[in-house]
DNA sequence: TGTACATCAGTGAACGCGCGTTCACTGATGTAC
DNA sequence: TGTACATCAGTGAACGCGCGTTCACTGATGTAC
């Protein structure tokens, strides 16, 4: 055998998902390179391409497992609107803007994932489909209505939301963006359904 | 005087301002070297540093062109129900979606705002300050409720369901998230007020 | 009218630097005999 | 029990490359006389 246990190897791939988790987060996936994060793994560049092919296949595993650990998060939550309430609460929370590394990584890493190659993006996909489920079941059993259409939004509304609250400079704005944001997000749980008439689909002049 | 008209070195600079715009928000801020946009605006390397003090100094100039030219489209909407909706099924259609370089700064830049220097989040500050009100004025014209609360809920939704429409691989998923992005818009615009119970102000333990 | 010079937007090669990636090597362990 | 060898996770220097930035130069124009 070799000079480490069995496991071994596995912890220090665990090991560097996370600490990639942490950098990518931080500093944008283009502006954590590769001796950040074995570093911040407490390893050398060479050790990297014993665990992973490449940088994007780093990217691939981290996303995955991100969305992963935020997705078993949801499911974990108690039934019932308190749990809900309480999600919100934290989700938008000056803790949670002021803890990129720690935080959602849709939130910091969104608009880059959509850059990224298939591969990520897949990844993406898979995590984000379950998490559009978890959240629809949650709804669904605190009884808010029209759940399975209000899933996508409330999601994207919380994303969006800690994202503009991160990016401004007045901390009394980005307070009221979380804020506001928590207000809206209770409205669309307790809310009826408004009319439904149109469906997106017509052609768009291009405009900034 | 030069060999150029005296509006001439202005021209430049504005097709700079463009072709950057275009550039950031294809590849990322990160992503788009100096080199691309200066040949997306026809010219060479060593142009850029007669109307540009650094690339930050760039980025800072495009975030706050960029935002005030989505204010104009908003201040320029008619007023009533009828254009805002309008608005929104152009903002969440498949074209935009498809259209990153002529779209939405903050769909296709706003996690990235976030990690650049105080010059270029104070540009997105000020734009992000203009467009909240100017989509509450329209709000407000409109006869919607709590127009001032929700305008910000409004844009971060608008801005979060366009960057996971553009993430996903499933072209059938990237509809959904769009059409289901503008039910609950259309929800927004539409509730009532839900009961306001609680801020987010305590602490929060650390998770993804 | 003709010649010499100043202006200045734009050119394009070069700079140091950090990136992702490669590779010969290390050294602690288990195995063979 | 003791020695020689195989294994393999991790080391650290080096690679080519593209980045942001600099700078000596170009060349079409206006001005001086």
């Amino acid at each position: 055998m070799a000079r480490y246990g069995p496991d071994h190897k596995d912890a220090t791939r665990r090991r560097l998902i996370e600490a990639a988790g942490r950098r990518f987060k931080d500093d944008g996936i283009d502006g954590a390179g590769i001796s950040a994060v074995v570093a911040e793994a407490g390893l050398t560049n060479g050790a990297f391409y014993g665990h992973f092919e490449s940088k994007d296949d780093l990217v691939a595993c981290v996303v995955g497992d991100q969305l992963a650990r935020q997705v078993d998060v949801v499911e974990a939550l108690p039934p019932g609107l308190d749990a809900i309430d309480r999600y919100l609460r934290d989700y938008l929370s000056p803790a949670h803007r002021d803890d990129r590394a720690g935080g959602c990584p849709s939130a910091a890493l969104l608009d880059e994932i959509g850059r990224r190659d298939l591969g990520t993006r897949e990844a993406y996909t898979h995590g984000a489909r379950s998490m559009i489920g978890a959240i629809t079941r949650r709804l669904e059993e605190a009884g808010i209505p029209g759940a399975p259409d209000r899933a996508v939004g409330m999601f994207t509304l919380l994303v969006g939301s800690l994202q503009l609250a991160r990016a401004v400079t007045d901390p009394e704005l980005a307070d009221r963006v979380l804020a506001d944001a928590y207000r809206t997000a209770l409205t669309l749980a307790t809310a009826d359904l408004g009319p439904q008439q149109h469906q997106p689909d017509q052609p768009r002049q291009e405009q900034p």
